[in-house]
DNA sequence: CTCTATAACGATAATAATTATCGTTGTTGA
DNA sequence: TCAACAACGATAATTATTATCGTTATAGAG
Protein backbone atom coordinates (compact mmCIF):
# COMPACT_ATOMS: atom_id res chain seq x y z
CA UNK A 1 0.00 0.00 0.00
CA UNK A 2 1.74 3.27 -1.29
CA UNK A 3 1.81 5.98 1.25
CA UNK A 4 2.17 8.61 -1.01
CA UNK A 5 -0.62 9.28 -3.66
CA UNK A 6 1.09 10.76 -7.04
CA UNK A 7 -1.18 12.26 -9.68
CA UNK A 8 -2.48 10.39 -12.22
CA UNK A 9 -4.42 11.38 -15.79
CA UNK A 10 -6.45 7.95 -15.47
CA UNK A 11 -7.99 8.44 -12.22
CA UNK A 12 -8.59 12.04 -13.35
CA UNK A 13 -10.53 10.22 -16.08
CA UNK A 14 -12.38 7.85 -13.93
CA UNK A 15 -13.59 10.15 -11.35
CA UNK A 16 -14.42 12.44 -14.14
CA UNK A 17 -16.52 9.59 -15.79
CA UNK A 18 -18.83 8.92 -12.59
CA UNK A 19 -19.16 12.32 -11.87
CA UNK A 20 -20.43 13.33 -15.00
CA UNK A 21 -23.05 10.82 -16.12
CA UNK A 22 -26.11 10.30 -13.95
CA UNK A 23 -26.59 6.83 -15.14
CA UNK A 24 -24.41 5.42 -11.92
CA UNK A 25 -22.25 3.17 -13.99
CA UNK A 26 -20.14 0.35 -13.05
CA UNK A 27 -16.17 -0.40 -13.85
CA UNK A 28 -17.13 -2.37 -17.26
CA UNK A 29 -18.89 0.58 -18.42
CA UNK A 30 -16.40 3.36 -17.29
CA UNK A 31 -13.86 1.19 -19.20
CA UNK A 32 -15.75 1.40 -22.13
CA UNK A 33 -16.25 5.01 -22.14
CA UNK A 34 -12.36 5.46 -21.65
CA UNK A 35 -11.26 3.83 -24.22
CA UNK A 36 -12.00 6.28 -27.13
CA UNK A 37 -9.78 8.53 -24.69
CA UNK A 38 -7.38 5.94 -23.62
CA UNK A 39 -7.30 3.25 -25.71
CA UNK A 40 -4.99 0.62 -24.26
CA UNK A 41 -6.39 1.40 -21.18
CA UNK A 42 -6.75 -1.42 -18.73
CA UNK A 43 -9.75 -2.93 -17.04
CA UNK A 44 -7.25 -3.53 -13.73
CA UNK A 45 -6.57 0.30 -13.59
CA UNK A 46 -10.25 1.17 -13.50
CA UNK A 47 -10.72 -1.23 -10.94
CA UNK A 48 -7.89 -0.23 -8.81
CA UNK A 49 -8.63 3.57 -9.19
CA UNK A 50 -12.26 3.01 -8.46
CA UNK A 51 -10.93 0.85 -5.46
CA UNK A 52 -8.83 4.48 -4.02
CA UNK A 53 -11.81 6.84 -5.13
CA UNK A 54 -14.15 4.67 -2.47
CA UNK A 55 -11.17 4.75 0.39
CA UNK A 56 -10.88 8.20 -0.07
CA UNK A 57 -14.82 9.07 0.13
CA UNK A 58 -14.93 10.49 -3.35
CA UNK A 59 -17.30 7.80 -4.86
CA UNK A 60 -19.94 5.53 -3.16
CA UNK A 61 -21.80 2.38 -3.92
CA UNK A 62 -24.99 2.14 -4.95
CA UNK A 63 -24.80 -1.67 -4.56
CA UNK A 64 -25.29 -4.61 -6.88
CA UNK A 65 -27.51 -4.94 -10.11
CA UNK A 66 -26.86 -7.99 -12.22
CA UNK A 67 -24.16 -8.91 -10.62
CA UNK A 68 -22.19 -5.52 -11.53
CA UNK A 69 -21.69 -3.14 -8.73
CA UNK A 70 -22.22 0.49 -9.83
CA UNK A 71 -21.05 3.35 -8.25
CA UNK A 72 -22.23 7.30 -7.75
CA UNK A 73 -20.18 10.57 -7.84
CA UNK A 74 -22.82 12.15 -5.70
CA UNK A 75 -21.81 10.82 -2.21
CA UNK A 76 -24.61 13.02 -0.10
CA UNK A 77 -27.58 10.57 1.14
CA UNK A 78 -30.18 10.25 -1.41
CA UNK A 79 -32.31 7.50 -2.57
CA UNK A 80 -32.17 5.67 -5.64
CA UNK A 81 -34.52 3.74 -7.84
CA UNK A 82 -33.70 -0.06 -9.59
CA UNK A 83 -35.28 -1.12 -12.71
CA UNK A 84 -35.86 -5.51 -12.10
CA UNK A 85 -36.16 -5.14 -15.93
CA UNK A 86 -33.66 -3.06 -17.31
CA UNK A 87 -31.05 -2.57 -14.38
CA UNK A 88 -30.95 1.52 -15.44
CA UNK A 89 -30.32 3.34 -11.59
CA UNK A 90 -31.89 6.47 -11.06
CA UNK A 91 -31.88 9.40 -9.03
CA UNK A 92 -35.27 10.06 -6.81
CA UNK A 93 -35.90 13.09 -4.89
CA UNK A 94 -38.59 12.66 -2.76
CA UNK A 95 -40.73 15.59 -1.35
CA UNK A 96 -39.27 15.32 2.25
CA UNK A 97 -36.07 13.61 2.74
CA UNK A 98 -37.27 10.44 4.34
CA UNK A 99 -36.25 10.60 8.48
CA UNK A 100 -33.36 9.38 9.40
CA UNK A 101 -33.52 7.07 12.28
CA UNK A 102 -29.97 6.82 12.41
CA UNK A 103 -29.50 8.17 16.86
CA UNK A 104 -32.73 5.67 17.25
CA UNK A 105 -30.36 3.43 16.40
CA UNK A 106 -27.66 3.94 17.71
CA UNK A 107 -29.24 4.42 20.98
CA UNK A 108 -31.26 1.70 21.27
CA UNK A 109 -28.83 -1.35 19.71
CA UNK A 110 -25.31 0.33 20.57
CA UNK A 111 -24.34 0.56 16.76
CA UNK A 112 -22.17 3.52 15.32
CA UNK A 113 -24.07 4.07 12.05
CA UNK A 114 -21.87 5.85 9.42
CA UNK A 115 -24.37 6.18 6.29
CA UNK A 116 -27.48 4.01 4.93
CA UNK A 117 -29.22 3.31 1.61
CA UNK A 118 -32.44 3.19 0.14
CA UNK A 119 -33.06 1.82 -2.79
CA UNK A 120 -36.58 1.56 -4.72
CA UNK A 121 -36.99 -1.31 -7.24
CA UNK A 122 -39.49 -1.88 -9.81
CA UNK A 123 -40.59 -1.21 -13.63
CA UNK A 124 -39.41 2.46 -14.99
CA UNK A 125 -41.14 4.16 -17.76
CA UNK A 126 -39.58 2.39 -20.63
CA UNK A 127 -40.00 -1.19 -19.39
CA UNK A 128 -43.36 0.05 -18.74
CA UNK A 129 -44.10 1.32 -22.34
CA UNK A 130 -42.27 -1.88 -23.95
CA UNK B 1 -38.25 -24.83 -16.54
CA UNK B 2 -39.86 -27.55 -14.80
CA UNK B 3 -44.12 -27.23 -14.83
CA UNK B 4 -44.70 -29.08 -12.03
CA UNK B 5 -43.40 -28.97 -8.86
CA UNK B 6 -42.48 -31.93 -6.94
CA UNK B 7 -41.63 -31.86 -2.92
CA UNK B 8 -38.13 -31.94 -1.66
CA UNK B 9 -36.84 -32.81 1.94
CA UNK B 10 -33.80 -30.70 1.32
CA UNK B 11 -35.61 -27.72 0.16
CA UNK B 12 -37.96 -27.99 3.10
CA UNK B 13 -34.79 -28.10 4.85
CA UNK B 14 -32.66 -25.15 3.31
CA UNK B 15 -36.10 -22.61 3.78
CA UNK B 16 -36.42 -23.76 7.45
CA UNK B 17 -32.82 -22.70 7.85
CA UNK B 18 -33.10 -19.34 6.44
CA UNK B 19 -36.64 -18.72 8.48
CA UNK B 20 -35.07 -20.62 12.17
CA UNK B 21 -31.96 -17.71 12.23
CA UNK B 22 -32.12 -13.98 12.61
CA UNK B 23 -28.50 -13.66 10.85
CA UNK B 24 -29.50 -13.40 7.40
CA UNK B 25 -27.23 -16.67 5.99
CA UNK B 26 -25.94 -16.53 2.84
CA UNK B 27 -25.73 -19.64 0.28
CA UNK B 28 -22.79 -21.32 1.81
CA UNK B 29 -23.84 -20.56 5.40
CA UNK B 30 -26.92 -22.59 4.82
CA UNK B 31 -25.09 -25.59 3.38
CA UNK B 32 -22.15 -25.39 6.01
CA UNK B 33 -25.04 -25.74 8.62
CA UNK B 34 -27.27 -27.98 6.75
CA UNK B 35 -24.60 -30.82 6.17
CA UNK B 36 -24.79 -31.79 9.77
CA UNK B 37 -28.10 -33.18 8.53
CA UNK B 38 -27.74 -34.00 4.75
CA UNK B 39 -24.00 -35.19 4.85
CA UNK B 40 -23.90 -35.26 1.11
CA UNK B 41 -25.66 -32.40 0.42
CA UNK B 42 -24.40 -30.52 -3.13
CA UNK B 43 -23.98 -26.64 -2.71
CA UNK B 44 -25.33 -26.68 -6.28
CA UNK B 45 -28.52 -27.86 -4.37
CA UNK B 46 -28.59 -24.93 -2.13
CA UNK B 47 -28.23 -22.24 -5.04
CA UNK B 48 -30.58 -23.77 -7.09
CA UNK B 49 -33.73 -24.01 -4.38
CA UNK B 50 -32.69 -20.43 -2.92
CA UNK B 51 -33.40 -19.28 -6.59
CA UNK B 52 -36.54 -21.26 -7.05
CA UNK B 53 -37.49 -19.81 -3.13
CA UNK B 54 -37.50 -16.04 -4.37
CA UNK B 55 -39.03 -16.56 -7.60
CA UNK B 56 -41.80 -18.09 -5.13
CA UNK B 57 -41.48 -15.25 -2.75
CA UNK B 58 -40.49 -17.22 0.22
CA UNK B 59 -37.48 -15.67 0.67
CA UNK B 60 -35.70 -11.99 -0.49
CA UNK B 61 -32.49 -10.93 -0.85
CA UNK B 62 -31.56 -8.59 1.63
CA UNK B 63 -28.38 -7.69 -0.69
CA UNK B 64 -24.30 -8.29 -0.92
CA UNK B 65 -22.29 -8.22 1.91
CA UNK B 66 -18.42 -8.66 1.26
CA UNK B 67 -19.20 -10.44 -2.24
CA UNK B 68 -21.92 -13.16 -0.52
CA UNK B 69 -25.37 -12.57 -1.17
CA UNK B 70 -28.06 -12.58 1.96
CA UNK B 71 -30.85 -13.68 2.61
CA UNK B 72 -33.99 -13.13 4.82
CA UNK B 73 -37.14 -15.41 5.63
CA UNK B 74 -38.48 -12.85 6.44
CA UNK B 75 -40.44 -10.96 3.47
CA UNK B 76 -42.21 -8.04 4.83
CA UNK B 77 -40.54 -4.95 4.65
CA UNK B 78 -38.51 -4.05 7.26
CA UNK B 79 -34.88 -2.09 7.42
CA UNK B 80 -31.40 -4.11 8.08
CA UNK B 81 -28.03 -2.99 10.02
CA UNK B 82 -25.22 -3.83 8.29
CA UNK B 83 -21.63 -4.33 9.72
CA UNK B 84 -19.27 -2.96 7.63
CA UNK B 85 -16.27 -3.89 10.24
CA UNK B 86 -17.78 -7.76 10.65
CA UNK B 87 -20.49 -8.56 7.73
CA UNK B 88 -23.14 -9.01 10.76
CA UNK B 89 -26.56 -8.35 9.37
CA UNK B 90 -29.28 -7.87 11.90
CA UNK B 91 -32.93 -6.57 12.02
CA UNK B 92 -33.93 -2.89 13.36
CA UNK B 93 -37.05 -2.00 14.59
CA UNK B 94 -37.91 1.84 14.27
CA UNK B 95 -40.37 3.82 16.78
CA UNK B 96 -41.79 4.27 13.02
CA UNK B 97 -41.66 2.76 9.88
CA UNK B 98 -40.10 5.22 6.84
CA UNK B 99 -42.48 6.65 5.05
CA UNK B 100 -43.03 4.64 2.29
CA UNK B 101 -43.24 7.54 -1.02
CA UNK B 102 -43.93 4.50 -3.61
CA UNK B 103 -46.92 6.52 -4.34
CA UNK B 104 -45.71 9.39 -5.06
CA UNK B 105 -42.55 8.16 -7.16
CA UNK B 106 -44.74 6.06 -8.96
CA UNK B 107 -46.56 9.46 -10.32
CA UNK B 108 -43.62 12.23 -9.94
CA UNK B 109 -41.56 9.68 -12.05
CA UNK B 110 -44.16 7.23 -14.19
CA UNK B 111 -42.22 3.72 -12.58
CA UNK B 112 -44.01 1.39 -11.14
CA UNK B 113 -42.51 0.70 -7.33
CA UNK B 114 -42.99 -2.93 -6.37
CA UNK B 115 -40.41 -3.07 -2.96
CA UNK B 116 -37.37 -0.99 -1.63
CA UNK B 117 -34.74 -1.47 0.33
CA UNK B 118 -33.53 0.21 3.49
CA UNK B 119 -30.34 -0.74 5.11
CA UNK B 120 -28.21 1.08 7.76
CA UNK B 121 -24.59 0.72 7.81
CA UNK B 122 -21.39 1.03 10.64
CA UNK B 123 -20.22 -0.84 13.60
CA UNK B 124 -22.04 -3.11 15.42
CA UNK B 125 -21.77 -3.65 19.14
CA UNK B 126 -19.00 -5.96 19.32
CA UNK B 127 -16.74 -4.14 16.82
CA UNK B 128 -17.07 -1.28 18.78
CA UNK B 129 -15.82 -3.36 21.56
CA UNK B 130 -13.17 -4.87 20.34
C1' DC C 1 -47.77 -52.16 -5.32
C1' DT C 2 -45.40 -51.37 -9.66
C1' DC C 3 -44.29 -48.55 -13.33
C1' DT C 4 -43.33 -44.35 -15.70
C1' DA C 5 -42.48 -39.49 -16.25
C1' DT C 6 -39.82 -36.10 -14.71
C1' DA C 7 -38.34 -32.95 -10.83
C1' DA C 8 -34.50 -32.76 -7.91
C1' DC C 9 -29.98 -34.19 -6.83
C1' DG C 10 -24.59 -34.61 -6.53
C1' DA C 11 -20.52 -33.90 -8.79
C1' DT C 12 -18.21 -31.09 -11.38
C1' DA C 13 -17.25 -27.94 -15.21
C1' DA C 14 -18.03 -23.28 -16.77
C1' DT C 15 -18.89 -18.36 -16.21
C1' DA C 16 -18.18 -13.74 -14.87
C1' DA C 17 -16.92 -10.06 -11.88
C1' DT C 18 -13.24 -8.79 -9.27
C1' DT C 19 -8.51 -9.00 -7.28
C1' DA C 20 -3.59 -10.03 -7.33
C1' DT C 21 0.96 -10.28 -9.62
C1' DC C 22 4.78 -8.48 -11.93
C1' DG C 23 7.69 -6.32 -15.15
C1' DT C 24 7.37 -1.62 -17.31
C1' DT C 25 6.10 3.34 -17.49
C1' DG C 26 5.00 7.88 -15.56
C1' DT C 27 5.24 11.27 -11.84
C1' DT C 28 7.53 13.85 -8.38
C1' DG C 29 10.79 15.96 -5.69
C1' DA C 30 15.75 16.46 -4.91
C1' DT D 1 18.83 14.92 -14.75
C1' DC D 2 18.06 11.36 -11.79
C1' DA D 3 16.38 8.24 -8.38
C1' DA D 4 12.36 6.50 -5.79
C1' DC D 5 8.29 4.54 -6.18
C1' DA D 6 3.21 5.09 -7.48
C1' DA D 7 0.54 3.77 -11.33
C1' DC D 8 0.05 1.11 -15.37
C1' DG D 9 -0.98 -2.88 -18.86
C1' DA D 10 -1.20 -7.55 -19.46
C1' DT D 11 -2.54 -11.39 -17.64
C1' DA D 12 -3.11 -15.00 -14.12
C1' DA D 13 -5.75 -16.15 -10.07
C1' DT D 14 -9.65 -16.03 -7.12
C1' DT D 15 -14.38 -16.45 -5.79
C1' DA D 16 -19.31 -16.53 -5.86
C1' DT D 17 -22.59 -18.21 -8.73
C1' DT D 18 -24.65 -20.79 -12.69
C1' DA D 19 -24.96 -24.56 -16.02
C1' DT D 20 -24.44 -29.44 -17.38
C1' DC D 21 -25.38 -34.17 -17.09
C1' DG D 22 -25.90 -38.72 -15.59
C1' DT D 23 -28.29 -40.61 -11.41
C1' DT D 24 -31.90 -40.67 -7.74
C1' DA D 25 -36.29 -39.52 -5.62
C1' DT D 26 -41.14 -38.18 -5.94
C1' DA D 27 -45.88 -38.64 -7.36
C1' DG D 28 -49.63 -39.93 -10.00
C1' DA D 29 -51.58 -43.68 -13.11
C1' DG D 30 -52.63 -48.22 -13.72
Amino acid sequence: MPTLRKHSRKRDAIIACIRETKAHPSAETVYSRLRAEFPKLSLGTVYRNIALLREEGEIVSVGFVGGEERFDGVTSDHPHFVCDCCGAVIDVELSGPPRGFEDEINRNYGFEVSHRKLIYFGKCTDCIEH
